[in-house]
DNA sequence: TCCTCCCATCGACGGTTGTCTATACATACT
DNA sequence: AGTATGTATAGACAACCGTCGATGGGAGGA
């Protein structure tokens, strides 16, 4: 499981079918708490800049930049991205360095196509 | 704003590894946009009920008390759907049938995880 | 110790969204 | 023509969201 700071407030995205069988309230309000994560441009573009970075990983300062945004706004994104489970969050030092949860992205895309 | 019905103002979706290259502005924008229609618990029940309904298809009227929510909300919803290329809609005599677009959930899935 | 740098949180603001009621439109039936 | 039924649209409202500036807090370096 995941075993960052503050426990992500991800489901299991496990098994729904999607197309198969009608979706249960408590399913599709876990499924959409993640895809509300992933459905903002920026958010998205941090993904990308993070997961293209050096090394896989990179820290708030070197993403502000590329999206042309605040410091604090990019940590606000930055910390919705971790709670969905999609980012873990390392401190080394002065630096916060983000980086890609395996897997996290095929498990969101294979909720959806089934 | 966005267009009129039956034209959806879905993008291409295509060749956006995401995890490979940082995405630009307006490839995330449109990416975002199919997300932000699915990112939502109502929409992604009122999917799964279409798909995995008889014919694969379903009036307005099949869906409002499966969601216990009024008809215009759920017009409404179906509306997103159809705008975001998800969904299409035909009218046949009284009733408008709502019916998946093949291979879009596929696509969204596929822009994803790459 | 003091200062600088990196980052998170707070409070506020305008814009968007999900839902409702009321209404208009279109198609069938009598 | 008139009525009933299935949908879409309009308008309104509360809640949420993305962004900012200001502030606080921790880690290093002089």
């Amino acid at each position: 499981m995941w075993k960052t700071r503050n426990m992500p407030t991800a489901p299991a995205l496990c098994c729904s079918p999607l197309t198969k069988a009608p979706l249960s309230l408590p399913e599709a309000e876990g499924l959409a708490h993640v895809l509300k994560a992933v459905a903002d441009p920026t958010r998205l573009r941090l993904l990308s800049i993070v997961a293209a970075h050096q090394g896989g990983e990179a820290c708030v300062c070197d993403l502000t930049d590329p999206v042309a945004l605040t410091q604090p706004t990019v940590s606000h994104h930055l910390r919705v991205l971790v709670d969905a489970g999609l980012l873990t969050r390392e401190q080394r030092g002065k630096w916060a360095y983000y980086r890609l949860v395996d897997g996290a992205l095929r498990d969101l895309a294979g909720a959806l196509n089934g």
